[in-house]
DNA sequence: AGAACATATCGACAATTGTCAATATGTTCT
DNA sequence: AGAACATATTGACAATTGTCGATATGTTCT
């Protein structure tokens, strides 16, 4: 369950969530499937502290899900927070004639 | 003229030009119209130098154009940068169905 | 109960970032 | 030429961020 769903989320905390280059390859990853922690170490070239650090900071700014289950926490993204991210990018750029 | 329109830009940079309020704001107000400098001095609450950071940044991540007139430099929204941006969150997101 | 595992938290540290004042560069006007 | 203006650059500094190792919490298995 995200924490973050009922909260006003300030569009600039998403944009910082996305502005690293781990955490756009943990949202690549899990745009593939579902994933826990461990499956997500096996990827990346970073440290289990380091992991947990950022899954808090996407998870703060809406853009996945945790869902305990046993001793796993499984990942997933969450639609809310990137709605909003792409609705604010519609709004600065809607002069430029999207398609 | 945008500096950065011919090279690869990261997408992780598109991001973390993204993600600061007061960029946030500048990107706002030229959605509005063109402005140079000084009048986006006039809208926020920051020092001359600290705006001047501020568009190389945007620049540098292709979000902007610069348009030097006379003394003046005039400044607009650049298509290519915010298209990346939202390609990339159309793919990362392709699997919770768009819309 | 104790071992092995998954994740979170804490404290420390280096790197990056946002900000400013001062200064430099370049333009326009008198 | 000199004054006034617009912008860029530099150097300094504080705040924030990404990273790690160590430790804590909680779960599962034997």
């Amino acid at each position: 369950m995200s924490i973050s769903d009922n909260k006003e989320i300030e569009i600039s905390k998403i944009f910082k969530a996305l502005g690293d280059e781990n955490r756009l390859c943990i949202l690549r990853l899990l745009n593939k499937e579902e994933l826990c922690g461990c499956q997500l170490l096996d990827e990346l070239e970073i440290g289990q502290s380091t992991l947990s650090h950022h899954m808090k900071i996407l998870e703060e700014a809406g853009l996945i899900n945790s869902n305990k289950v046993g001793k796993w926490c499984k990942y997933s993204l969450n639609k809310s927070g990137w709605q909003r991210a792409k609705s604010e990018i519609m709004k600065i750029t809607k002069c430029l004639g999207d398609e």
